[in-house]
This record gives C-alpha cells, sequence and structure tokens, in this order.
DNA sequence: GACTGTGAAGCCATTCACAGCT
DNA sequence: AGCTGTGAATGGCTTCACAGTC
C-alpha cells in the first residue's frame, strides 16, 4: 500500500494548471487545448496530458478539455472540492502574515485557531480570529477537527510544537522554523526555508562571475 | 555555454549540508562522515558524496571530512562566502516579515533597501532601513550594487516591479507574489508559492482517507 | 577496518511520436 | 485536420558496489 505512485512534480504542476484554468475561466474560455496550457504554465504539451493521464481521460480527441470540468476534476484530485481547517502556532512576524495570506482563504485553507506562548501576542485579532495561549491547542484542533498545522515559531521550540500538533491528531505540517523536524513517519512534513531560495540563486550567480572572469582571463593571454 | 551540469537538487542539499555542518561545528565535531551527514539531513551516504563530487574532493579516504573545512568549500560553492545586498519591494505582512528575517541575515543576505507604492507604510523603520517610495528603486539598486530582489506586492503590481528591478541591473528575483513573471531569459525567478505547499499535502490527506474508505468498504462486502 | 570517490546499474520522469477519436 | 491518450525512447538523478586510500 505505497502512497501513490505519482511525481510529486506532477502533482504541484496540477496545481499550477488550477490556477492557470481558474483563470481561463474567469476570462469565458470554454474550451483548451493542451498546448495552451502548456504555453500559459510554461511546460510541455505532453506533459500536460501525462500529469492528466494518472487520473483518467478529461478531454475529448479533436477538440480538447472543457476548462470548468477539468479545473473541476484537478481541484478533486488535489483536495480542494472543500474547505480544509488549519491551526497555526507562533503569532510572530511571519506567522501573522501567513494567518492574514490571502492566498490561502482562497483556495480553501482555513486558519481556524492562531497560538503563542509568548503573552504578549495573546488577544490579538487577525481577521476573524483571535490568538489564543499554546494551552488551548489541542483543545481547538480537536474541536474545528484541523487536520493541518503550520509551524512559525523559532528553531528552539519548532520540535515541541511538532509533537504536540500530531498528539493532538495534526496529520499534516507546513514548517517554516529553520528546525528539522523528526516525527512519526505517517505524518506528511513539508518544510519551507526561504534562505534555500536564496542560495539557489547566489549559486547561480556565482556561478555566472566566474564564466565572466574565466572569459577575460582567456581573452587576456 | 550551459549554466551548469550540476542538478539543483544537489544545489538544495548542499545549502541542507552546509546548515548541518554549522551545527556539527557549534557542537565540536571536527571530522565528520559521509554517513553522518546523511543521518543528519535525510539523504542516503552515496547521495552526499555524489554531490560533493560534483565540485571536487574534500575529504580523506578512511578518515571523513573535516568539519570546517567541508563547511568552507561547501559555502564558496553556494556563493555564501561573501554578503549580498538585496532590495525588498512591498512593504505589506509578508515583505515587513522577511525584511526582519533573521535566516536571511544570518546567511549574509542584506537588505539594503525596502520599498513600497502605497504612502501609508513608507518612512517605516524595518531595523536600521526605511520604507522609501518606489520612485527611489532604481537609485538604490544602483548605489548599493544589489544583484537580488525580493517582490513581495500584490499580483497586479508583480509584473511592473519585476521589470523595473530587471531595468535597474538586478539580475536574480524571489518572488513572492502570486503573478507568474515574464522576464528575459537570462534572468533568475524563483517563485515562492505558500498553496502549492498546501495543495500537496491535501492530495496526500485526500488519497489517505479515499484508502481508508476503500479498505472499510472492501471489509462491508 | 573505516571511509571516500566513482563507474555501472537501476530507477524514475520527461519527451517523442503516433494511433485513435471527433 | 485537430487534438488527446499512450507505449516506447530518452535523459537524468539516485543507488549500488567496490577499488583506492588512510
Amino acid at each position: 500500500m505505497k502512497t501513490s505512485k505519482v511525481p510529486e512534480a506532477t502533482i504541484l504542476r496540477l496545481a499550477v494548471y488550477s490556477r492557470y484554468l481558474e483563470q481561463a475561466e474567469r476570462q469565458g474560455v470554454e474550451t483548451i487545448s493542451s498546448v495552451a496550457i502548456a504555453d500559459g504554465t510554461g511546460v510541455t504539451s505532453a506533459q500536460v496530458r501525462k500529469d492528466l493521464a494518472y487520473f483518467g481521460e478529461f478531454g475529448t480527441r479533436g477538440v480538447g478539455y472543457n476548462v470548468v470540468d477539468l479545473g473541476g476534476h484537478i481541484d478533486r484530485i488535489l483536495g480542494l472540492d472543500r474547505t480544509w481547517p488549519v491551526v497555526l502556532v507562533g503569532a510572530g512576524k511571519l506567522g501573522s502574515a501567513l494567518a492574514l495570506y490571502e492566498g490561502f482563504l482562497i483556495r480553501g485553507f482555513h486558519i481556524v485557531g492562531v497560538f503563542d506562548i509568548d503573552p504578549d501576542p495573546i488577544g490579538k485579532r487577525f481577521g476573524s480570529i483571535v490568538v489564543l495561549p499554546v494551552d488551548r491547542l489541542e483543545e481547538v484542533i480537536k474541536k474545528r477537527g484541523a487536520k493541518i498545522g503550520i509551524i512559525t515559531v523559532p528553531a528552539s521550540a519548532a520540535q515541541e510544537v511538532g509533537e504536540r500538533l500530531v498528539a493532538a491528531g495534526v496529520k499534516a505540517i507546513l514548517n517554516f522554523s529553520p528546525h528539522v523536524l523528526s516525527l512519526p513517519e505517517d505524518i506528511l512534513v513539508r518544510h519551507v526555508d526561504f534562505s534555500l531560495h536564496m542560495e539557489v540563486i547566489t549559486f547561480n550567480l556565482t556561478i555566472e562571475e566566474k564564466k565572466k572572469e574565466n572569459g577575460s582571463k582567456a581573452h587576456r593571454r
């Protein structure tokens, strides 16, 4: 019983297709080809068709895909055909930004609880919800049935927070702290580290520079 | 003149090794094996050795790697052996959080300018720097020699901001807006979309649920 | 004996190219 | 003719396994 045979890259692309289809739908497009989706999302048309083929046949040969239809299918595949209650621990700068992040709301991710250990931010409002002390974490997770948690606490507190989330019934965690969580295998953890992106950038910029240096060196002799 | 033959996955892992080595160094470890690095970062030891092999021979057979030494090599490879001036456009919630993000500072990414179109946040201080109007974007980029820009503006403004950054000399962009930028090929753009992570999570949670359903269905008949 | 560095094998994802439908 | 769906070919990354070194 493996988790699935679908590449993660495919899932990420499906999410991108979904956004593109929403846009096409807003523009009143009714039918769309794999080439059009590919152009709009920066992949190849064969890739689009292969990705969709993992889940069924959604198009009509000689015609293309019905935009609304395909969008619905993809959203169902991704689990976006419903709302997901999410709890967030760590009401610092980043936590506050995420609690109010519209991208989450639009896609059905509802922040139903924001928590902090520090008494300072407790009582603050983020939209309709109020920052609570971490003591009430378990209570809220259970009452709201949250299966997803977001961690935006400092590295030192991350592991403990992760364990409490799991103990209270959370099945998946989006971790923005720099600490690498060690949690049971069946818990889905995704680690977001902005510096990692920056480092890919600086690696490439550094290569560019080296190339230029070598170029001028070759020229010189 | 291809950009390089090194897989991006390798670069990302090098960044992770770098963090792990820093930690080992702080703990006073002098020598470390590929197995130890692998265990500490969740990869295989062969992977660690292969990744390093792209750039040279840094270890001693029968012994392992010198922690400080290897860390230095990796940081040089990633371009982390210096500081990088970075400008940030969009002083909203997320922009503020990033402007103060310690993870950047620690790794040598110095935010040397924060800009906004909205007059509201202008004049606000983030640490030592003050939010400026976007008119002064070009001036600051040139004066400080920034090659990296971060975009945290709404989708509607992202494209224009991207173009202005490039026109002023920025070579790489970390884009937090939901808009997919179209910029010259030689500009390195990395798109960060939190919802994408969430969608990978909901896809997997949805699969889990389906599995359980099928399990009980199979049981029932 | 321990551990690195690496060619070869294996595996997985992407691309190709075309048969099949409208 | 146009476009999807897919088996086959390709390409690239990861794992294996071992020769080389300390």
